[in-house]
DNA sequence: CGAACAGTTGAGCGCGTTCAACCATCGTGG
DNA sequence: CCACGATGGTTGAACGCGCTCAACTGTTCG
């Protein structure tokens, strides 16, 4: 139990039933958990898919037919552009929805895992059938595609309309709260397996600019993030610097 | 009949069958209508909201428990914030839904009628039971949010990563196209009711340079945006300017 | 040991900003 | 009927945030 605890995974790759139960419950925790849910997932087949950090889980353009939960680790989506950038448009965290559209249409973000990562993986076209046996699994399904497009919304408003060092700032406050929301960590901090680059390319900046911000913000007692550590000596006046506000998560 | 394609409403206030199915059609293409989801629909009650141009219909905040489907004109989703500038998030056009989420979920965003608008009301507490009785519905909801999310990622991609002129030039390029599939529009153009601030808005740039980068869009013979008209001369060269694919949409 | 990768710091440039005028159009009231 | 204020659009000048280019420091891994 505390073993499972520590590693946020199944137990050598099989489903059970108190790690499936967890996982829906942190893809929407507003929608309490219905008896058939768990049964009408294991009826489409899932897989369980274990990625090391730093590989591509589906690219740009693949004719992919997967949905994928995150079970444990982080992933991001992103962008490629002709001319090598690339823009992440969001991080993954345990319960977030990576995938899930109409037949047909191709999958134009590339998925990849950033630390190592298991993701359940449900096949998209048994969609359909595991909506109309399960309507509470399909209303979770909507919940989690909506709060994600919430969280899109607030990284428009980040690169849109806040200089660098706000926009970092509320970056790392929103990952540190969507762990927290998965009980992944504590106020005052978490593991980050980001690179500054990584940070780059989610704000829309350079990764040498990340790294002159990420100095201002240490100095000014704001946050720290160094050695793969974000920690809040003074989270509130985090907050407040950052206009971070929580609501949409 | 013509009358109605022309103003795209619904006549004198009342749910037409043909009208909604031609709606839940545009909402989600892939996906063929099912005879049960007009039904279903109705049974929720659903109004019918007419709103004068420049309208908020639904400020950031509100504690709202209406999700909208937008039937004729033009609106967007905006956030404001504490020094008063907004980003907008993204525009809605006919087939849009807008303001789907949990039950208890704060709705964050605030939205707006930029044209004169029709929407359709729907009860959000109601869905659950919608969900249950039409799963093809409740599929249709969620390939527009993943549409809706995808267009967020191209959003976030344009802002981040592209620069101003070609942002601008993708933006009005997007707009075309959704326009085109939703039948309201042909290839070489398009009327446009937003302003040159509506599009620093979404763009995260100024109403001034905004406007400079129209003028060299313009002499540069890619496309041309004044008195609320879009036109393409050379939609191709436009399109190879502003790397727009379609294929998210 | 050396290659590859992540992080760090400095100097100078340029895109998009701010500030400031000014014009055009339109609805409104004296 | 024109005066007017409000709104949207247009243009110029100068500033500054974040970029580019460049160099250098760890650290990890073959």
């Amino acid at each position: 139990m505390i073993q499972e605890n520590k590693t946020q995974g199944f137990a050598n790759g099989v489903l059970t039933q108190s790690g499936l139960e967890h996982l829906l419950g942190i893809m929407a925790p507003q929608q309490k958990l219905g008896k058939d849910e768990t049964v009408v997932i294991r009826e489409i087949g899932p897989k369980i898919g274990r990625y090391a950090p730093r590989t591509v889980i589906n690219a740009q353009g693949d004719q992919s037919d997967t949905t994928y939960v995150v079970n444990s680790g982080w992933g991001c989506t992103y962008l490629d552009l002709p001319d090598g950038s690339r823009q992440i448009a969001d991080f993954q965290l345990k319960g977030d929805i990576i995938g899930l559209r109409a037949d047909g249409v191709n999958w134009e973000e590339s998925f990849h895992a950033i630390s190592e990562m298991e993701v359940l993986e449900l096949p998209t076209k048994g969609l359909n059938q595991v909506l109309s046996a399960a309507p509470n699994l399909a209303v979770r399904f909507l919940f989690a595609l909506a709060r994600n497009s919430a969280i899109r919304g607030e990284h428009l408003v980040n690169i849109g309309r806040r200089s660098a060092a706000v926009r970092l700032a509320h970056l790392l406050l929103e990952l540190g709260t969507r762990l927290e929301n998965a009980g992944l960590a504590d106020p005052d901090g978490y593991d980050c397996p980001l690179t500054q680059h990584d940070l780059a390319d989610a704000l829309g900046l350079t990764a040498i600019h990340v790294n002159r911000m990420l100095r201002e913000l240490r100095q000014s007692n704001l946050l720290s993030f160094r050695n793969g550590r974000v920690n809040f000596p003074n989270r509130k006046a985090a907050a407040r610097f950052a206009h971070f506000e929580a609501d949409y998560l």
